[in-house]
DNA sequence: CGCTAGGTTGAATACGCTCAAAGATCGTGG
DNA sequence: CCACGATCTTTGAGCGTATTCAACCTAGCG
């Protein structure tokens, strides 16, 4: 256990990533100031809105989505605990998606000075922000590949196994298992297929004894062969430590 | 044309959200020594290379993808000229994608030092820089939304119009035309789908009226039509001035 | 002139969608 | 505590969009 297992999951991300001074830890726990709990449902960000600000997910599942006409709609990714809604929110003027709460949500808000301040002040902050930034960017990434070239079968596993490793890096799942507070229809719009059929392959993926659900949980009986089926690797999503070149340049300051 | 016509396309493109000093720009194009020029088809970032670092593209196409088994790929996004290819690469230690040359291709390569410098000397294009890669992500989340949920004729015009918009941004396409150098190979791995059904698409287009397709250019007769047929809102592409609370935070510092 | 990469077209197939109806599950109020 | 309604899940049948396979065409280039 990561001697800040007690902390916020956004400092629980990073420290795997570097090391963090008792300080740091404090100017990152500072961004925190100002949480709130909203209930599921709720809606943080609405396309068009104007000016956000940025948030930190503390607990709880939002979704970043789109709407199209004649009610398509597209999942873009889901927040987990950790992350970070908006990173550059407040340079952007218009929103150009929506994010709603999935379970009751707990977030915290902070100033768009707050983190050029941060950026000013201690540039090792500044450093794994863009990591988080930039992992972020890996996690869309995936998702463009998912949705475009992997099959319904492939693509739910695939989804199911990242989620799995996400939520790991926070503390929020087992070795094996988490809670998955998702209807079928949001895990179609995430995947790009229809509910019909998201409710076919995962029949199909617990019939082949690849997952086992019930009621809001999954367990991943043999990940190492879901990992194969889905032909996922997590390499996008881990990382144990800045580049020693980053390192060095950071010394220097 | 704006004053900045001569300049990089970088500029270009943030001189349209802010006004940039003197100074400023002579910072941006500081990031764009060490230039060099590359074939078409050259790997500048190949998946599981370490450490890279981040570049400008100055002149040129480029495209990154992931490569699946059995032949599969899917292009993430295109790059074109102003773009910034991996603009955290200094923090992340192995890339999970890789990054080709379309055509003969300029690009900068600049340190990782000179963004943390950048970011703690002149606040001002830190948070130009943030907008950018604000946007970049913009541009990731739609084509998510274009590869999950529209129809392989929306899909298609919904990208054209996309290029379009964003070389006029660089200058770098006429009111309703611009140079593509995609082949329709390459085109399907950005759409997610076979190269037979995009042939079929672009001649659905053409057969009516919406695009003309002629050596390696694409007009579009009627954009405010093809926007229609495709869903395309240009918003998440356009913005004209940072919003009024980020001006007056840095007009603090 | 012939090679090669890219574009075009047809026919058969398949994967995933739509429509429809029936079963679970859960929260809520009687 | 049970009944009800609402939401979510499950299953079947038929359909349609996009795929695959295969052949042929075209343009550019050595």
């Amino acid at each position: 256990m990561s001697r800040f297992a007690a902390s916020s999951p956004l400092v629980r991300k990073l420290s795997a990533v570097a090391d963090l001074s008792n300080d740091e830890v404090a100017r990152l726990e500072d961004l925190h100031r100002h949480p709130r709990t909203l209930p599921p449902g709720s809606e943080l960000v609405a396309e068009g809105d104007r000016h956000e600000a940025s948030m930190i997910v503390v607990e709880g599942w939002a979704y970043r989505y789109k709407v199209l006409s004649n009610g398509r709609q597209q999942v873009i990714n889901f927040l987990l605990p950790g992350d970070i809604v908006g990173p550059f929110a407040s340079v952007i003027d218009v929103a150009d998606h929506s994010v709603a709460a999935i379970t009751s949500l707990r977030i915290a808000t902070f100033e768009p000075a707050s983190i050029l301040e941060l950026f000013a002040t201690c540039p090792r902050i500044g450093v794994l922000y863009g990591w988080a930034v930039g992992r972020d960017e890996a996690i869309l990434s995936e998702q463009v590949v998912r949705v475009g070239r992997r099959s319904a079968f492939e693509r739910t596993a695939h989804l199911l196994l990242e989620l799995l490793r996400r939520l790991q890096h926070v503390n929020a799942a087992g070795v094996q298992s988490f809670e998955l507070p998702l209807t079928q229809d949001l895990l179609a719009d995430a995947l790009g297929l229809s509910t019909v059929h998201v409710n076919r392959t995962l029949r199909r993926l617990r019939d082949e004894g690849l997952l086992v659900l019930s009621r809001g949980w999954v367990r991943i009986p043999d990940i190492e062969r879901l990992q194969q089926a889905a032909e996922f690797t997590p390499d996008y999503l881990e990382q144990d430590s800045l580049p020693e070149e980053t390192q060095a340049e950071l010394d220097k300051l």
